[in-house]
DNA sequence: GTCTATATTCAGATAGAC
DNA sequence: GTCTATCTGAATATAGAC
């Protein structure tokens, strides 16, 4: 349940936002029609245009918000470490702090990945700095923990980054309430990627074949 | 350039599938025109219907060809390794496979990312089914991995899964022929997984905080 | 096999009443 | 702030000529 302000016109605008969300999810962009997201929201088409000029301005609101959510979840949550935690524990703390926020906005997360490549360039290129100073929070995370000579020396920081962001992202499309509990994926996913899938000694035989 | 069968009628539905996927990529489902499709083919809009009945009919036709292409790319890397190849040999040699083959198949495969949720129940259904069938292929590689002794005994091996094929399926979105090789993005990705990205005696307080 | 033409439906956005 | 009504353009799919 994600919500923000609670001033009057907040409020408005708040359920409106959600209801794009869910509806750009189930739909991509050009699917969604703004009856549909009225509709949703519990109100009928023409009012959407007093809160948003265009259907572009509404999809641009709803990929930034999905955006400052993540960037603030996982910054929050860093800045609450005492001051000497170590690279190891700060990782973990992203990664959980990632994938609950993901799972905690999923038609958020959901609609970005949906209309990928459907959203007027203009509009997406905004949107791209954005996302670019969160993988910034996620460089710096490495290249720290680089620094303090835990991470191998041979490792493509950006490469790891993109690798496991990829995997993170994942979840919101396969998790299930019902499932797992967060935290024991999330400690997997840390295991996984810090600390790898194989015993230490069956680590043989480093090049692959074709 | 993904290219099928050469008999006559099947050059002309291949010319057809291919536009399919690089509009149906571009736009998602419902954004998606016939007319579209039809000019990236270099036809007219009404000649579709003599190849597919409806275009939900072509959009399943992209998606089945999305993971017979992969399916068939990896299961046919794995078969031609020697039958004593170590465990790590045939994970390594399947994630090469399964990230050259998306990246040989990007249209394809990012036409998939973008209509998720938006194909009608029915064709995704059908689909799922297909798409169970290729995650079944690494259920086996990474279970007869467990059998080896090679693997974490704390391992949840459905979780490694997801994770391992997020990030790899992530490459679809951010790579460039431009930048790194495929084979140093596959190399990286192999030890990431299965080795960690930690030097190992940077391995203490698993525990994360919050 | 591919074309042109068309029927039917529905989209985004605006205007002005309440 | 939200409504109803409406303008205008464009979509899927079909029919039938070539």
């Amino acid at each position: 349940m994600p919500r923000r302000k609670t001033a009057k016109v907040e409020l408005s605008r708040g359920r409106l936002l959600d209801a794009a969300a869910h509806i750009f999810r189930e739909r991509g962009y050009v699917g969604t029609t703004m009856r549909a997201i009225a509709q949703d929201a519990g109100i009928e088409a023409g009012s959407i245009y007093y809160h948003y000029k265009s259907k572009d301005e509404l999809i641009g609101a709803v990929l930034d918000f999905g955006i400052v959510e993540l960037l603030s979840s996982v910054t929050s949550a860093l800045s609450q470490l005492p001051a000497d935690a170590t690279p190891r524990l700060r990782i973990e703390t992203a990664i959980s702090a990632h994938v609950s926020a993901i799972l905690d906005n999923g038609d958020y997360m959901l609609a970005m990945r949906r209309v990928f490549g459907q959203v007027p360039a203009a509009t997406w290129r905004r949107h791209m700095r954005l996302r670019e100073s969160y993988g910034e929070v996620w460089s710096k995370l490495l290249s720290s923990a680089r620094r303090a000579g835990v991470v191998r020396t041979d490792a493509d920081l950006t490469l790891a980054r993109l690798f496991l962001l990829g995997g993170l992202n994942w979840t919101v499309e396969w998790y299930k309430p019902k499932g797992r509990p967060i935290r024991t994926v999330t400690r997997a996913f840390s295991t996984l990627i810090l600390d790898g899938l194989l015993v230490p000694r069956a680590r043989q035989a480093r090049k692959p074949k074709k």
